[in-house]
DNA sequence: AGGGTTGTAAAGATCTTGAGAAGATCTGTC
DNA sequence: GACAGATCTTCTCAAGATCTTTACAACCCT
């Protein structure tokens, strides 16, 4: 969750960003009106604006925002106001009316019930393909790819595929892996995630030769990192946290 | 606009009434809780609840509503209310939290500003026809032909077809087709979106012979991509997610 | 060398989907 | 208001995929 408020008032700032803080929601504090292209850039989940910030023109700034961002949530949390005041609000665009002083627990709870609103238009985030080696990820298909042929994953093999690659080098323990795909806790003694790792390397070496991506640690888990088989890396570069025991790849022979 | 009131407050009831009658709204007043399977059938774009109407598991009834239908706007407007109340009342599903008394202008002014959200999500924005393969939907005239020829598409087949060729190579869960074509909740174990798609892949099979369309994904859902039957790919870039609309590939074959 | 770990394979259980069709519902007409 | 046709739901069955479990061999580390 990205929001950004925009006010001046320290007080209330001081308390809501620190509530902010514990829910661990990103958001940024704008003391004055901000170009509707610089919001744009943002790609913000929702902003709290207190209209008397923005002086008389504020009316125009919410019309312009709400119309440059129809999925933007826009909570207007701001000081008395009249009955009317609040209808020409929420005609402007705006999603919600708050009115101050008013408990960062409900401007929350409002921010929420927006946005839940709005992430419903444009479900799952459109990001970029993940490209590891010669395999491409592709969340929005559930599949993975290598040039442009579909490596035929089954719906495990991709979410295991994709956990793995996601740990961006990390060893994941098996009981994290499993946690995390099937969604409940490894029972003791199942080999789920080793079968699994077995049908992923198997099909990833047919569909990329010379490609090593997943790699075993001995007592832990698995890693992710495309490595050509000829011993060449990928010019990893040396990250600060060397993983336990063995760092480097362990066949680094030849 | 269609909304339901569920309240018993005749003062209420009747100002706000005869607000509504003003604006041609339809309305449905509802003196006590009513089956959230009823509110289904009344194709609402929401509801305005007094949670003093529904006594103590008004709370539960909030959920259920929302969980059932969540493109229907909620508007609890009801008496005198803690903060605590009003967060559970957002956080269970409700879009905005009114105290009464309130002014009509303003909740009518809230409902509007719910229902413009959710309006957003199912944005039915007059695009030009959409040509995929052989087929071209026409958004204008609820139907897709092949060569000029209609398909005989019913209502239901035709916005399947509109979602799954709208989501643009996106593979797309039951659960979300069923949502935003039918409009509510997929019950456990309905099996209509594997019906429909059926019926469609039959009608599109008969219409435009050595073409597939809907593509499935086990365990997954379904895919909406042109392909020649013979193995020919309409040039399907590999990377990078074609922007939205663009016909574009499509009549490279034939 | 030995105990615990991991790779491999295959059988069996489980879950998903495709297909057909009966039943329910809706719509427009008489 | 009853009727016919179209449309939508729901149910069942069977085929097919996928997942889980089990067994054993190969392996790693102490």
């Amino acid at each position: 969750m990205r929001i950004a408020i925009i006010d001046t008032d320290s007080g209330f700032l001081q308390v809501f960003g620190k509530r902010l803080e514990r829910l661990g929601w990103e958001h940024r504090v704008l003391a004055s009106e901000v170009p509707v292209d610089a919001i744009v850039a943002m790609r913000l989940s929702a902003v709290v604006i207190d209209l008397a910030v923005l002086g008389p023109h504020g009316w125009d700034y919410l019309e312009k925002l709400a119309a440059a961002l129809p999925g933007l949530g826009i909570v207007v949390c701001t000081g008395q106001s009249t009955v009317a005041q609040r209808v020409r609000g929420l005609r402007s665009g705006a999603d919600d009316w708050l009115t101050k002083p008013c408990h960062p627990e409900e401007l929350i709870a409002r921010v929420e019930a927006v946005a839940r609103r709005r992430r419903r238009s444009d479900t799952r985030t459109v990001e970029g393909p993940v490209v590891a080696g010669e395999i491409e990820i592709r969340t929005d298909r559930f599949q993975a790819y290598v040039a442009g042929s579909s490596v035929d994953l089954t719906r495990r093999e991709f979410e295991l595929i994709e956990l793995l690659a996601s740990a961006d080098g990390r060893v994941l323990e098996r009981e994290e892996i499993y946690q995390r795909v099937w969604g409940y806790a490894m029972a003791r003694g199942d080999r789920s995630v080793d079968v699994f790792v077995r049908k992923l390397r198997q099909k990833l070496e047919k569909a990329s030769p010379g490609w090593r991506y997943i790699h075993t640690h001995f007592g832990v888990g698995y890693r992710f990192a495309p490595e050509a088989a000829d011993g060449e890396l990928p010019a990893e570069p040396p990250v600060a946290n060397a993983p336990v025991g063995k760092p480097a790849a362990a066949p680094a022979a030849v």
